[in-house]
DNA sequence: CATGAATGAGCGTTCATTCAT
DNA sequence: GATGAATGAACGCTCATTCAT
């Protein structure tokens, strides 16, 4: 029986959300969250095979966390806009989650299974609809709307990337960038193929 | 003279690259690097004070080839789309410098100077300039130059950036996406800021 | 419960302190510490913070034994004179202990807080309560008794000190100087403060 | 032809006298004497052997400074009064001289010379001699010349180690205690042999 | 269920030293 | 006479991980 009182895993991941959302992805490491938790750096693994189990964990919750947002994106006219300002927001609010969720590269975390960006997928289908519907009125562009959404979104993660990274010029303002990306998206789903390259797009 | 063959320098500097590029920042040590160029850990502080400034040189080197790629291009007509070409060619023919250049976190290079971002913001300058020229035509957005290169490399940044985490879904050309993402980014000079804003803007 | 046989804490102890007595602050390295106990440098941290906090307990290890045995010595007539030969003894029985006690300078070992000098305090508390004993026969002496403490300490620890340095002619035997000491510091309860410095004194 | 204008060589002692006087015996490396010099570590290896020769170099240099002082006390009364506050000032003038002249072990600096302590015993002598002068006039103590001799520098050395080992109570002042040593130093003289050990003392 | 002990690999860095040129 | 390149050994320390109990 824990000595704690509650069981031991949901405070795992608790403490090791918190380190990682105050200090970063490189600050969690298993003797901090068992210090934290307030026991042995060897019963995490009774419960995650390893470190990168842990992570993986945050990472699907992260992945949760965002799909809740823009579930709860009231649907109809403006859908498209409400996702990107959702999506923009979650970044803001979680910037160490974003990180992990979509700046770390597979090769440095080679054992993170490839299904699990299923939720990636999943915001993308999202992206996908609100597109599909939002072109009924201005049904001009011959992008699939998998190929759109990937423009919105990249669009997007653009700003929030350099703003995470601390690259934007000190005279402007971060929250500007992003607003500006928005915007930006919004145009993405007009946006057409090559003409000099037909039939490649779907 | 070089006990070694051929100097070393270089080949700590291209090693280094290569580790950065296939198994990230994390991975980038001073041993490993010694290791695969050959020689002992200490001889990199014969040509690098620390880890650092090895860091640093590579990053230095990054913007000093992409400065050349972007002043290669020609000026006139279509000089911005030029340069939005040639900033992603440069991404792709590069992507260890790209990495380094423009996602490494300051919290994780904390001591790199904030001068020596100068060279970005030379290429934002660049950008600006073209966006002023080009507008001379459609002159109808009240943005700031800066503001406006920030959200043309913000659209082109984010395309790269997830085209190089692997994150685009495989029935898409990652290709596309990038000449999407130019396209786009063409658009971004005509973004205006917020009218519910108004007088922000310059 | 140890693998490794007996307890691994004492044996780290004991073999620091034989390092130490052998070659030197200097050589005392965790490396070469756990090379001598038979373990890996990493379980020297499982015990004890830092190679300071493993100096420190070295430290206060000598200090518990000094006081035990300066404890031991009869009170009464002849308490002074217990006092200096109990003290010259455990010099000359640990060897290893005085070095660490009495010659490591703060700026070699910055970080050992100064409230863990009480010891030292205690031990100079002890000898001016038999000073101010012995002197209420031969109350001659203005000094205070902690500066004849002082005095009576430092007599007999320069006499430890260069026969510990091996710096005493080879002529001479170690013990004479040392019974040499005691006897003169016998006599340092007689010293009096400058007679050019008057109010100076207690 | 030296790059530098003059020879290296006093150079190079006079730039690790200073480091060793201002920084202590642990600042003093090659490195860092070839920076102040201006010129490579491995020039140093020209003029000295290697670093315990530059050491020896410096050990000998202070033995000289302390010989010269000691021959300029004057003679005739007073002399072992004299050389006695000569040799605290000495040691409070240059501290780190006296750190490596009198605390380096010799297991600490295996190379060193024996015969090289000659400049140690020469001050023994000098000591002697003003001790065999002083006690035509209270010729009660039968010890040696040399062993009274050690026994004075002794009490001296005592008081200037605990002082410079920072060991001596705040509330007492350090000069007080060298001071009090030099006064009972000069009973040192007085000291005879154990009554219970006749003979052995010559 | 969870601990305490211990490992083994690795980290960035510093050092005295060597040696061809 | 002195340099610049390079070594090899050591430093204190942190990490994820294992395993008997």
């Amino acid at each position: 029986m824990p000595r704690n009182g509650t069981d031991l895993k949901p405070r795992i991941l608790a403490e090791a959300r918190k380190i990682l959302l105050e200090d970063g992805y490189t600050a969690l490491s298993t003797r901090r969250v068992a210090g934290e938790v307030g026991c042995t750096a060897a019963a995490i693994y009774h419960y995650f095979e390893n470190k990168d189990a842990l992570l993986h964990a945050l990472i699907d919750e992260g992945f949760e966390l965002l799909h809740d947002r823009l579930e709860a994106v009231p649907k109809g006219e403006g859908h498209l806009r409400g996702l990107c300002a959702a999506y923009v927001d979650f970044s803001s609010a979680n910037p160490e989650f974003y990180e992990v969720m979509f700046h770390l590269h597979p090769t440095q975390m080679e054992r993170y299974p490839v299904e699990r960006y299923r939720a990636q997928r999943d915001y993308l289908a999202l992206l996908g609809n609100a597109i599909n519907v939002s072109r009924q009125e201005s049904a001009h562009s011959p992008h699939s709307a998998l190929r759109a959404a990937t423009l919105v979104w990249s669009t997007l993660h653009g700003a929030i990337s350099l703003h995470q990274a601390m690259r934007i010029d000190k005279s402007l303002r971060g929250p500007d960038l992003l607003d500006d990306a928005i915007r930006l998206a919004m145009r993405a789903v007009e946006i057409s193929p090559l003409p000099s390259q037909p039939g490649i797009s779907s």
